[in-house]
DNA sequence: CCTTAGGGTTCG
């Protein structure tokens, strides 16, 4: 059988293999079969460098992943040890997450089994004992695995060759993947109907924007957006028409990356799901968004602080809870301070000293620096269960000046009407978001 | 169940 060495480029047709072929499962092999008319397939997760032996033979080896097989707790990769001219050949063309066929293989049965998920085979390829070798890109697979906890040394990933949409080239009725920038967002509220709700608008280099309804039972599930110029990946997001414009919504499998849009911060993914592909090439096309949106998004200026507010207008307060307290069905009582101090007289809601959660002893040292923010409606179902000492994004809060009967100054009042109009709303912020870390 | 929302400030 004469050595073939092929790849097969994208865009270009498959080139079939030799129809004498029958596919072995790489569960199935066994050492001793007669292999020569068939082949095995899969995944190239893992390769090594390209060495020589003893006796100066090129060496090169790889570890496969059977696609249909991939899971999260069975590591069923197999090794295949390639010899000669076509190890040297291999380590030249071969990458990470292509498909990997070989044909005319040798099954080695392992001295010893280990009962740890590996295979109980090797296999030996070389152009001696007439394999043949055919490389093609990987169609969409699912999964790619970084063990997120634990064992370190079974952390390997698969490439799925993802296709991304840009925002200019959404169909109709179409499931698609795609990279934006976020525009606008509402943070996730509790939706009239039975999952949270957030809306994003994003916006990408073609200048196309798309405004999707994202729902989700699990308000992990939703994209951890903190602040405009975010970017963010959507897979398996749903396109439809609504009023003659596309707009996206959540299907069956969506899953969500978030990243902070600044030009130099570290790329870090925030999302809930295990099970994640994130690539060197993904990285790329996040430095390009990042610098793409420097120049095409206006971020809402700086983050607004206690001591910089003014009485009518509306803004986003980053800001620690230090108690909370029901007020009556329709609104709630958040107290929250930024370590800055409000420069006018601020209001205080009363309420019963029974209803107040939080430390009394630290309310009380930062009587000071702590405001009220009444919160209504939709706002408040969300804010009961909001634990104290959290950190929270309050979008959209609004100052009012007003004075009361028995006060000869007026005061200024902190409050998250209801509804979700411009992104109003709360979002809780990890402790590693770079805004919590200044206010500390 | 197969919706919810479909960006564009409350009016307490």
């Amino acid at each position: 059988m004469p050595v073939q060495l092929l790849k097969i480029a994208k865009g270009q047709s498959e080139i079939p293999l030799p129809s004498h072929l029958q596919k072995e499962n790489l569960q199935n092999l066994q050492e001793g079969c007669d292999n020569t008319n068939k082949y095995i397939q899969g995944i190239v997760t893992l390769s090594y460098p390209l060495t020589k032996l003893g006796d100066g033979t090129d060496f090169f080896k790889l570890v496969l992943q059977d696609p249909d097989n991939l899971s999260s707790r069975q590591i069923n990769g197999i090794n295949v040890l390639i010899y000669g001219k076509m190890a040297e050949d291999c380590a030249k063309i071969i990458h990470h997450g292509e498909t990997f066929i070989a044909a005319g293989f040798k099954v080695i049965k392992l001295p010893t089994v280990i009962d740890d998920g590996r295979h109980g085979c090797h296999l030996e390829v070389s152009e001696e004992t007439g394999s043949a070798i055919y490389v093609r890109e990987t169609e969409m697979v699912q999964i790619i695995l970084p063990c997120s906890s634990g064992d370190k040394a079974h952390l390997f990933s698969v490439a799925p060759k993802y296709v991304y949409t840009p925002l200019n080239h959404l169909k109709d009725g179409t499931i698609v993947n795609l990279y934006g920038v976020v525009k606008f967002f509402k943070p996730p509220y509790i939706s009239k109907g039975t999952d949270y709700c957030s809306v994003v608008t994003l916006v990408d280099p073609s200048n196309v924007k798309l405004t999707c309804n994202l729902f989700n039972g699990n308000l992990d599930s939703l994209p951890k957006i903190y602040k405009v110029g975010d970017i963010v990946r959507f897979h398996r997001i749903k396109i439809r028409e609504y009023n003659g414009q596309m707009q996206g919504i959540t299907s069956g499998g969506f899953a969500s990356l978030t990243f902070d849009g600044t030009v130099g911060a570290p790329i870090v993914p925030r999302t809930s799901s295990k099970v994640y592909t994130f690539m060197d090439e993904e990285h790329k096309t996040i430095e390009e968004l990042r610098i793409w949106a420097a120049s095409n998004i206006s971020v809402s200026g700086p983050a607004a602080k206690l001591s910089g507010v003014q009485p009518m207008q509306f803004f986003d307060l980053t800001c620690q809870l230090v108690g909370k307290a029901k007020v009556d069905g329709s609104s709630f009582l958040l107290k929250v301070w930024d370590g800055t101090k409000c420069p006018y007289p601020t209001w205080k809601v009363p309420v019963e000293a029974k209803d107040l959660e939080g430390d009394k002893v630290l309310l009380r040292q930062l009587r000071d620096l702590v405001v009220d923010i009444l919160v209504y409606d939709n706002h408040v179902q969300l804010a009961e269960s909001l634990e104290i000492g959290s950190f929270l994004r309050i979008y959209s809060i609004h100052t009012k000046q007003a004075s009361a009967d028995n006060e000869d100054v007026s005061h200024i009042e902190f409050h998250l009407h209801g509804g979700t109009c411009y992104g109003r709303g709360i979002g809780v912020l990890p402790e590693s978001n770079p805004d919590v870390r200044e206010l500390k």
